[in-house]
DNA sequence: AGTCATTTGTTCGTATGTATG
DNA sequence: CCATACATACGAACAAATGAC
C-alpha cells in the first residue's frame, strides 16, 4: 500500500510532497530529523527516483526541508501555535507566552445588510445594517488567521475609529461601552485553502485551513459579535478546555 | 484574479473542482442550487471549457453535483453533521436527532507501551502497558470518524470484552466500574487526508480531516482515556459551547 | 405540434507537462 | 542527457437535450 494514486489530477511528485509534509507535521520522524534517502523513498512510494527528487525539491522551495549533496535531506524545525477557545477567547491574549508578538491588523471595513443566518445570530432583523471588519492575525510577523467580524452597525457605529485608536477588538468594544464579553459558541470545520486563503495567509497550494464560526455575547447575554475565522492549519491548533468552571 | 495557478503539480481541473467544492461547502450559491454554465465558469477561471468539464465530471463522480445535458449543473444537497464538544462528549449521543443511526465499530484492539506524551496525559509511568482501541464512527452507514483510544491496560483489562458486549465505550467503561466520565480537554487541528484516512473514511484525494486529541477523566478527576480522532471534514463540523453552565 | 436560444456532450487535432528507464 | 508513453490543456467545430415561446 504505497498510498499515492495515479490519474487523480494531482501529480505524483506533489502527492509525495504532501505525504512527506503531513508526516513531518504529525511528528512521524526519528530524532535525527533526517529523511530517508531518495532511493528508499522511491521504493516506499513505488515511483522513480526522479519523481521523489521533484517532491523533495518542492518541499525545499517551501522551506520545509533542506537537502545537501552527500548528506541527505533534513527537516527544518517548525512549531505550531495553540490557540485556546474558551469563554474568554481573545486573539492576542490567547497566544501570550507562545510568541514574542501577537497582533491583529484591520485590513478592511465595510457595511452590509444582515443575511438570515447573521440576523438570527445577532438577534437583528433580516437585512439590518451590519458593520463588517476584516482582520489579519499575525504572530511574530507570520500570518496565522484571517477573520470577518460582524457587529450591529447602529449600536457600534464608532467601532472602526475605536479599533484604529486602540488596535484590538476587545479595547475597541470597551470604548463603545462593552466592558466585557464572552464567547458563547464556536463551530469548527476544515477545508482546503482557497486561492484567497493562500494569498492572505501565505500558504502553499494543497494547504488546509481551520474554519471557526463563533458568537460573542455581552455581560447581559445579548449577542454583539459574530465572526468567521480562517486559521492556517499547519501553523495553528485550537485547544478546547471543557471544565465546568472554565468561565473564571 | 482567477485564483488557480498553472505548473503547481496540481492539474487545473482539480484546482477548479476544489474551488467549486469549497464554494458549495461555504454556501456560496444562489437559491436555485444551480451552478453557472460551463462557458461562464471557463471564463471565470480563464481556462478552456474542456477543463471546466473535467472538473465538473470529477465533482459529479464524487456526488457533489449533477449534470444534465441541456439543463446545466445542479448542486446535490448535502448536510454536514455537527458534533458537539462539551464535558459530556459522547459519539452516538451527540449526533442524536441529526441522523437515524449512529454507531461506533471496534476495528482493532492491541496493547502497546505508553509514549512520554500519553504517559503524562494518563498519569502513568513512561512505557506502562496501554490498551489501544481503534474505532470507526458511522452515521447511517456513512463513515464519519476514525479514532484511537488509549486506556491503562491494568485498570481496564476487561474493556475489549465489555465493548464487544455493550457496543459503546461509555457502556463498556460503566461495566468496568467507571459510572461517569467527563471530557477535560480537546485540541483541534486539521490536515490533508492521508492515504489511510482516504481508505477508512471513503474520502476523495484532496480531502481534509479534522483532528482532535482529547482526554477524558472520571468523576474523581483521574484521567482514564486519551483519544486521537480523525473526522471527515466535509461531513462533520465540531461545535463548542463555551457557556459557564454547559456541564449539565 | 414546431422554432429558437441556451446548455451540455462528443470528436477531431495540437502542444505541453508528467513519469519512466 | 535522451526517448517513450500517457495525462493535461487548448481550440474549433458539431451533435443532442432542454425549456420557453
Amino acid at each position: 500500500m504505497s498510498g499515492i494514486e495515479r490519474q487523480t489530477g494531482v501529480a505524483l511528485w506533489r502527492q509525495i510532497a504532501d505525504e512527506i509534509r503531513a508526516a513531518i507535521g504529525n511528528g512521524d520522524h526519528d530524532d535525527t530529523g533526517r529523511l530517508p534517502t531518495e532511493a528508499v523513498l522511491a521504493a516506499r512510494f513505488d515511483v522513480n527516483r526522479h519523481t521523489v527528487r521533484q517532491a523533495l525539491a518542492a518541499l525545499a522551495r517551501e522551506g520545509v526541508v533542506e537537502t545537501v549533496q552527500g548528506r541527505g535531506t533534513t527537516i527544518v524545525p517548525r512549531r505550531r501555535v495553540t490557540y485556546p477557545i474558551s469563554t474568554r477567547t481573545r486573539f492576542s491574549a490567547g497566544l501570550g507566552g507562545q510568541v514574542a508578538q501577537a497582533v491583529t491588523r484591520l485590513v478592511g471595513v465595510s457595511q452590509e445588510s444582515a443575511t438570515p443566518e447573521l440576523a438570527a445570530q445577532l438577534r437583528l432583523a433580516e437585512g439590518a445594517p451590519l458593520l463588517r471588519l476584516e482582520t489579519l492575525g499575525e504572530a511574530d510577523g507570520v500570518p496565522l488567521s484571517r477573520a470577518v467580524h460582524w457587529f450591529d452597525a447602529e449600536r457600534f457605529a464608532g467601532l472602526p475609529d475605536a479599533y484604529r485608536r486602540e488596535g484590538s477588538i476587545t479595547r475597541a468594544l470597551a470604548a463603545c461601552g462593552v466592558a466585557d464579553y464572552v464567547r458563547q459558541s464556536t463551530e469548527i470545520s476544515a477545508a482546503p485553502a482557497t486561492a484567497s486563503d493562500r494569498a492572505d495567509l501565505a500558504l502553499q497550494p494543497g494547504a488546509v485551513v481551520l474554519l471557526t464560526r463563533s458568537l460573542n455575547v455581552d455581560a447581559q447575554g445579548h449577542p454583539i459579535q459574530a465572526s468567521h475565522s480562517r486559521f492556517a492549519a499547519d501553523r495553528v491548533s485550537l485547544s478546547v478546555a471543557t471544565e465546568p468552571g472554565s468561565s473564571s
